[in-house]
DNA sequence: CACAATACATACATTCGCGTTTGTTTGCTA
DNA sequence: TAGCAAACAAACGCGAATGTATGTATTGTG
């Protein structure tokens, strides 16, 4: 029985979504197999292969599936005219560290993308938008920090660039390092405490 | 030609040390090949299966060279009794830094430890040899910081083990970030300043 | 100086996974 | 109400990589 609805395609695609999800991050990307995955997904390679192109353009859609959310969030407290823009990031960070704690989908994505796959022959283009994903951000940040620092609330000796490129490293290392063993960590109710920390370098 | 003497069969061990760097860096460690490794050291995959069991192995063998003279450097700053050894930790930050930017080796080995590895299946045991290592520095530092502490030189409003691991993943973030594009970093340049900012959580 | 262990090279069997092709059924559309 | 195309399933062909088994020339040793 073939040839569903656009609706259940849409679902199939969905599924086969969620068990790369689970696939990649039991066997690792390079040594997971559309196979397997196919059948955690109940269907055959031939679903994927109707979906996306190969096994690279899968790890991108799922990928995009928790990514486009966060950005939009960091637009929004770029954007920011009134108020303590620096306050406004903080509180950006430590909901992105609560985000990742508690949002289960999100905690597998990127456990994925730390630890469980290697930027190397299909995924190369992957990385490279990461990287640019990754300038985008910096730049925003350093935006940021330079207007808050003409109104006084950046210490003048803190070179903006210097200090957007600290949080951005600190973030990285906090997802890194929790995600390496999140059972040693409570990340929730640590967050705010990190962040303070943290951000001990601008103020 | 074979059977060697003892000297050569220690030489051909390290070409094929050598050559699994070259060959996980670029391939990643998943997707090389034993017979590239083998070409790349000029021998045949006998050889690597007589000085190592598997790719598992080989790993970790190359993941020693470089880093046991690093522990003990950093073993030494904690053994530090008279002077400021906040400051010593500082310097010993900043030296980690420099070094992997100006040592070719620990910058290729460290590469494929953040970017092109995964951690399951054969590298799961080397996976929790890092976390184990991870922990005992994050002992040693909130030792440190503790003891600093005592001595007024670590603000009491700031947990020493919070502090330990804020500087511990701010390391991990730099580490991991630089490694991703070295060519946007001056790693060497900007380590005092970098480390400089990361520091201002502890005083 | 014999001889067993070393330090590999070579050959083999097997498995696995990918990309493609072909086949089949049914939803849509004119 | 044909008939085309969507949405898969099933089958094919192929290369590549792993572990092991066997061969072989030295080399250190008693």
């Amino acid at each position: 029985m073939v040839r569903r609805t656009k609706a259940e395609a849409e679902q199939t695609r969905e599924q086969i979504l969620d068990a790369a999800e689970s696939v990649f991050l039991e066997r690792g990307v390079a040594r997971a197999s559309l196979e397997e995955i196919a059948q955690v997904a109940g269907v055959t390679r031939g679903a994927i292969y109707w979906h996306f192109r190969n096994k690279a353009d899968l790890f991108d859609a799922m990928y995009g599936r928790v990514h486009l959310p966060m950005e939009d969030l960091f637009d929004q407290v770029v954007a920011l005219e009134e108020g303590n823009a620096i306050e406004a990031l903080r509180t950006f960070c430590v909901q992105s560290l609560r985000c990742l704690a508690s949002n289960a989908r999100r905690q597998r994505v990127y456990t994925i993308l730390f630890h469980r796959c290697e930027f190397v022959d299909g995924l190369q283009e992957s990385n490279e938008r990461l990287i640019a994903l990754r300038d985008r951000w910096l730049a925003k940040m350093e935006d940021l920090l330079q207007r808050e620092q003409t109104r006084g609330r950046l210490p003048a000796e803190v070179c903006p660039r210097l200090a957007a490129i600290t949080i951005h490293t600190a973030m990285i290392g906090i997802y890194f390092d929790y995600l390496r063993s999140p059972h040693t960590y409570d990340l929730s109710a640590q967050a705010p405490q990190l962040i303070d920390l943290v951000f001990r370098c601008v103020g």
